[in-house]
DNA sequence: TGCATTTTATGACTTTAATCATAAAACGGG
DNA sequence: CCCGTTTTATGATTAAAGTCATAAAATGCA
C-alpha cells in the first residue's frame, strides 16, 4: 500500500467500478498501478468451459496486478470488482518514477509481493497433493491470518461463498458443501444457519 | 542476481552441497539469502504420504527463499540440491542492509519476485481446472521460456523426468507417462528414444 | 564391466471427486 | 413485499486419474 499523498504527487486518478465490471482482462498488457480504497476485487481464470480459478481476493489498500506491470508480460488473469469499489490508478510511467525517487517504497512492493507468493506457495501444494477436506480448511485458515475475517461469539466468520471456495481451492461446489458438512462433523468448524465458522 | 563484487562486499560465504543435500527444510526460520553459483536446486513439499509437490526448480544465477525472509515467517517448503551445488550464502542482516544501501538491487528483486509469482499464478490456474494434457504442455511451454531448455535439431529437449513433470503438475508418474504418449500421438511434441521434445 | 537404482512403460482395477438432476432456502433489487 | 437470482443442499451416476502390480530399458557408480 502506498500513501495518498505520495500516490497524488505522482497524478493518480481515481475511479469507481460497479459490483461485477471488469477493471482489467487476462491476455492485455499493463498499463497502470492499481490500489483499492474501497470495496473487494477479485482476479481470476476462466477455462475453456468457464469453469473459474480464483488467483486472490483484495480489499481496502491492496494493490493488485503489479507483476506483469514489471515484466512488461501480458495478464495472466482477469480483475473483476466482487462489490462497488473505488480504485486509485497510476499510469505505469508515472508508478515507475515514483519507485525510482522513493526507494522506501520497493521495500513496501517487496513484502507485498513476497506475501502474495507465500500464499500462492500454501495453495499450490495444497490443491496439488491434499484432499478436500485439507484444503478447505488450509483456505480459511489462511483466511484468517490475511483475508479480513471477523471474530465474534461463535468464532471467525468464514465470509466466503461455498462457490468461492471451490473457485480458491480447485473443487467443484457441491464437494465444497460436502466437505464443510464432514468437516462439521468431526468438530473442525461450525455451522451456524449456513453461515461458517472456525 | 546479485553481482558477485556486491554480495563480496557484504561478507558472502560460499558453499557446496552434494547431490539431495538439504539446505532448507519447511517450517525453520529464514537466517540468510541463498544464490546459485552452479547447480541446481528444488523447492518441495512433501506430504503426509510421502508424496512431493515441486514449487520451482532454480538454476545459475539465481536465487531462492526469499519471500519468507522479508516476512520473517517460516519457509513453506524444503530446499534441496538436485545435483552437487555451490551457493552463495548472505547472513540475514547483511543482505537487508545491503538491500538499503542499493536501491536498484530492490528493482532486481521486485522482477524476481514477479516472475515466480506469474509462474505460480499460471500453475496455480493449470492444476486446479485443466485436464492433464493441458497441464503438461503448458508447463512444458513455459519451461521452453523460463527454464533452461535447449534447442537442437529435434526442437526444445524437455530436461525433466516424467516423475519430475508429475511432481510439477500435481500428476502422478503413470499418468504423466500416458498423457505425453498421447500428446505425442496429437503431434503435440515428439518422443526419441524416451527423450521428450517440443 | 557388473549390478543396483532409477526411469519409463503397460495393463487391470479402484477410488474419489465431478457431473447431472432437482429443489428448498435465502437474498436482494425494483 | 414480490419474484427472479443466488446460494445451499442432497442423491444417483459417471468418468478420469490414482493405485497396484510387474517389468524392461537405461543409467551410473564402485
Amino acid at each position: 500500500m502506498i500513501t495518498v499523498g505520495l500516490l497524488e504527487k505522482y497524478g493518480v486518478i481515481k475511479r469507481s467500478f460497479d459490483k461485477n465490471d471488469i477493471i482489467f482482462e487476462e491476455g492485455n498488457l499493463p498499463l497502470h498501478y492499481y490500489q483499492i480504497i474501497s470495496g473487494e476485487v477479485k482476479m481470476s481464470n476462466y477455462n475453456d468451459d468457464g469453469r473459474e480459478f480464483i488467483q486472490g481476493i483484495f480489499y481496502n489498500g491492496q494493490s493488485f496486478g503489479e507483476p506483469p506491470l514489471f515484466l512488461n508480460q501480458k495478464y495472466p488473469a482477469n480483475a473483476i470488482a466482487v462489490e462497488n469499489t473505488e480504485l486509485f490508478i497510476l499510469p505505469k510511467e508515472n508508478f515507475m518514477k515514483l519507485l525510482e525517487e522513493n526507494p522506501k517504497v520497493s521495500i513496501q512492493i517487496i513484502e507485498n509481493l513476497a506475501q502474495r507468493l507465500y500464499y500462492k506457495s500454501i495453495m499450490a501444494a495444497e490443491i496439488s497433493t491434499h484432499e478436500p477436506e485439507h484444503r478447505v480448511l488450509k483456505l480459511i485458515d489462511h483466511g484468517i491470518a490475511y483475508f479480513n475475517f471477523q471474530k465474534d461469539k461463535n468464532g471467525y466468520f468464514i465470509n466466503f461463498t461455498r462457490q468461492q471456495i471451490g473457485d480458491l481451492t480447485g473443487l467443484r461446489v457441491e464437494t465444497v458443501i460436502r466437505t464443510i458438512k464432514a468437516l462439521e462433523k468431526k468438530g473442525e468448524l461450525k455451522i451456524i444457519n449456513r453461515k461458517v465458522y472456525r
